[in-house]
DNA sequence: CGCTAACATGTTAGCGCTACCATTCTTGTA
DNA sequence: TACAAGAATGGTAGCGCTAACATGTTAGCG
């Protein structure tokens, strides 16, 4: 009895077959059946075929786990936004996935919810999974999760934003953005201009291109104005913000919306009061979505080229992970100004 | 020489510190700090603490990918959508994203750009990750696929739309909606109707609408007439759609589209033209996005409840993995006729 | 004071796979 | 013919963690 019960250990995993049985099955070793797989060259047509036939029999699934484990690399990819909610991110990360998944690699998706604690959490459950390569949208991070971040040894690609970064970083330079659209409304002859954001402390890269709208003002000698909104950008927030514009700020010609969310929501709030675009106020966004372009008039906005941003970050992040030495470590993807009829 | 030969073997793994590390640092053996991070309550307070500082100082993260091999589950969920181009997908993710991470799960996030073979690979891969349950859109699949998925002992949820689904199934009757919309357009007195849809062999769910549409006018006594775009569903389409159904059906007096994109496209496209809407075109869509709702006139549409469908989803999901007996393996959302101006 | 139950912690043995090194068998070359 | 170089395959030892079982330790009870 107790020689049995010393056998009797109930053994644990799934009734899944193992890379074993199909090596059993095919009359190899499990290592060769495991080359089959991952390093085809290496293994004689005709035995390769064998195993394939043998893991196809038995229905076999490859133990990503278990592989990843022994190898100390996993094919994913962690990539690290504020939201999913603002078709921007979504836009980047399309890039980054379409680039990642025709390489083989998977994304890890975290929201952080604009919470840099909850950033930094998920970079350490990341880090857990041994991903191959972290993507973060923006450069703030909290100093435990730059240390974390830094000392992994690991491709750290940074999106968005251009600056101090750790490792990689694709982006543009918001403060110029701001500052190129303050120039376009000045240019036009507004002057009497007031900038909206929504929840800039959250979204500080809205926060960036405040800050070059006001140097363009102030380097025209005029005061700059700033509404916030307490939400986050949405076409509801939009028309909302332009109401308060018109009671704060009666004298208001023109104003710089932080995002197409919010000029479009305006704009369309503006037309259903009756309000003529722009000889009664003008107004300007910020992305280039394609809504903005389908109304009329046409959104007054900057292009910037989110899908390019995600695939030049993938293609960056590939590189460092084939080993090939990547010169520029930053890259600035630009904008354009897109002029419509609402300035 | 030989003897320290015998020894020389390289070591693997990162270099990273370890659970036995931690382990030893706080005076335990290694399962108990295991236990202090997965199962607190058995562990003493105190000694708690001390594994707790410990991992602390040493800067320990734990390597996820060897506990789920233990274990034998990961905290993934899978998630297969055909798109992340569509805003109804992200808001479903969004619902379920929520939910899940709420729950300390990870969302894998996988894009089959409407290929159904892609779907299997991604299943497949996915599997192989151990998660705990996987999410897809929709209910069709490759035989392949629906073996693998009805033979994993994980819950399966199929999201979007209502049928024979594998395991668990939330989603809408998207016969029953378009149906809905076209009863709409012929109570308002609409006889020329023309259904616009895109890609509909990919997009099904709006085949199934069609069918509903079909339906509708058939025992009205009237022929239903349809027109299919080439590309997939956005802005630019609806507008293309818009000026094929004038050349191609001059007599039509309403469009009903496949979805609000289409549908906002080809309203603002109308007012571009200077067209009266409803007087001279009639438009309706499907989906109720917020984009809708905010030109003149605002679109008529169906209002599917796409975060709702995720969060329930996700719940129903959380409640078999928590191993509660599930009584509705078939949850029905509904739908909710919005009545714009532009019918 | 002995006994039981509940708590706290430890020992052992893998999870399924791949890195490392070793071995066998070809093939080409001097 | 001997030998080097390469191709094909295999044996072994973990990767870092946790399930299962085992043991020690304390409190509560009659």
């Amino acid at each position: 009895m107790s020689k049995r019960k010393a056998n009797t250990r109930q053994r644990r995993g799934s009734a899944q077959p193992t890379l074993a049985q199909v090596a059993e099955l095919a009359g190899v070793s499990s290592i060769t059946a495991s080359r089959a797989l991952n390093d085809p060259e290496r293994v004689n047509a005709a035995t390769r075929q064998r195993i394939l036939d043998a893991m196809e029999r038995i229905g076999y699934v490859p133990n990503l786990v278990a592989g990843s484990l022994a190898s100390a690399r996993s094919r994913f990819i962690a990539v690290v936004v504020p939201s999913l909610a603002n078709a921007v991110f979504i836009e980047v990360i399309q890039g980054l996935q379409a680039t990642f998944e025709a390489a083989g690699y998977q994304i890890l998706l975290g929201n952080t919810d604009y919470d840099i604690e909850r950033e930094h959490q998920l970079v350490r459950t990341f880090l857990g999974w041994s991903c191959s390569a972290l993507v973060t949208a923006g450069l703030r991070h909290t100093p435990a999760c730059r240390e974390l971040l830094a000392g992994c040894d690991r491709p750290v690609m940074e999106v968005m934003e251009l600056g101090e970064a750790l490792d990689l970083n694709v982006g543009l330079d918001h403060e110029e953005a701001g500052s190129c659209m303050a120039r376009h409304l000045l240019q036009r002859g507004y002057r009497d201009i007031v900038y909206v954001g929504a929840r800039m402390g959250e979204d500080y890269r809205a926060a960036m291109r405040y800050a070059g709208h006001r140097a363009a003002l102030e380097a025209a000698g005029l005061a700059p104005h700033l509404l916030e909104l307490d939400r986050l950008g949405s076409l509801e927030a939009g028309a909302e913000g332009l109401e308060r514009v018109r009671e704060q700020f009666p004298d208001a010609k023109a104003i710089h919306f932080a995002n197409d969310d919010l000029a479009t929501g305006a704009l369309l709030h503006a037309l259903r009061l009756g309000m003529r675009v722009p000889e009664e106020i003008a107004i300007a966004g910020f992305n280039g979505l394609p809504l903005g372009q389908h109304v009329t008039p046409r959104l007054t906005t900057i292009q910037s080229s989110r899908h390019t941003m995600g695939r030049l970050a993938a293609e960056q992040v590939l590189r460092c992970l084939a080993g090939e030495e990547v010169e520029a470590r930053r890259q600035d993807v630009g904008f354009t100004l897109l002029e419509g009829e609402s300035t």
